[in-house]
DNA sequence: TGCCTTTCCGACCGGTCGTGCTAATATCCG
DNA sequence: CGGATATTAGCACGACCGGTCGGAAAGGCA
């Protein structure tokens, strides 16, 4: 690895965990160079605009949910104990992963709602390909009977992002302690919503 | 009315829609002032700071709120069909109080999760009044039968909530066309896992 | 070693930010 | 009408923003 991939991946590591405290419109190039101690053009250099920057931290950010979040949860027993792992380490990634703050995706999401370019498309695709993952769990939690047959996946995916977010409401705004608690029953609500009655015989 | 309270009310217009625009750290006074006509000055002299006049905006936001969203649905029957009024002219409130753009008290949340502050401080005690508000209803709605006894008014809240923010990120974020079924059905969901056993069966 | 390329710094640009003043103007009351 | 007061304009400040440029320094390869 060269010596610019190194400083590259350097400002990505403080630019994502800047992300986490301050969005990526927060991403401003003179306290970023401050905490990499370099020069704001020098770091500008790696980029060449702002939006580049913002986009190569998405990118990069995608990557440790990836290797962070999702991956580890392959341990697990495939179907219903995998989603739950995902879901559980999902709750307090930033945490999982090394990172300070909130989750970053969140703040993009406000960021970026209104308009378009590059760094909303990026933040969208990264979403739809999440909410993929969690179908595809949905779906194999289902087939090995751990879900009702004819769950629908994008609807279940619909409510566990709905949970994600009031679980970010909850205990990173309101600073409530009761969120965890509140968002675990609300898991374990819709997982037994749509339980097959074996399971809710149990 | 004098005149400084109706160009404070005109600003304060101008300003909330700003806010769903743009959220309140994109409440700039020099482009805020060109949308009423006046000068930066001028504006600026009616707060002091631009910390008291997020305070404001949040406040008549919140007024805006209440008149164009809780408060028409004290027409609604008591109970459920209350509950379901709110919950449907919540889901699209700006819009429902003429207003551009997307739900501000959502773009605070994410802008006021870290620190403190008095906008914070405001923020936060709108949204627990607001929680209060959606714990009564559902506790009417469990009193008058529509919704199992022993219902959690706190819990019910939280996965409203829920919904709701779910329902941004798919409608507004996303751009899903199908946003807005899928709350529909989460609701319903909601609503019938904790309706009482006689209305389950019709 | 010598040389070319990558990498980085330092100074600087035009603009915009929030925030203070003063002065002029409009409004309201007696 | 006149004078006190509330309101607004004009102007400037220091700080910060993203972005540009030339040249110095270091890396990497022959």
């Amino acid at each position: 690895m060269g010596k610019g991939a190194r400083t590259r991946a350097t400002i990505l590591q403080a630019a994502v965990e800047t992300a986490c405290l301050a969005g990526f419109e927060g991403l401003n190039l003179q306290p970023l160079a401050d905490k990499v101690g370099m020069t704001k053009s020098g770091l500008y250099a790696h980029f060449g605009s702002k939006e580049a920057l913002q986009v190569a931290t998405l990118e990069y950010a995608a990557e440790l949910f990836q290797t962070r979040i999702v991956a580890p949860a392959k341990t697990e027993p495939a179907g219903l104990p995998r989603l739950e792992r995902v879901f559980e380490r999902w709750l307090d990634w930033p945490q999982n992963a090394g990172l300070p703050g909130n989750c970053p995706f969140f703040a993009g999401v406000v960021e970026f709602d209104d308009g378009q370019g590059p760094v909303r498309e990026r933040l969208v695709r990264l979403f739809r390909d999440f909410r993929a993952v969690i179908e595809q769990l949905v779906a194999s939690a289902t087939r090995h009977g751990h879900l009702a047959a004819g769950t629908d996946p994008a609807q279940f995916a619909h409510e566990l992002l709905a949970l994600r977010y009031a679980h970010h409401w909850a205990h990173h705004f309101m600073r409530d302690p009761l969120a965890l608690a509140r968002t675990r029953t609300a898991f374990a609500k819709l997982v037994g919503a749509t339980a097959p009655r074996a399971a809710q015989r149990a």
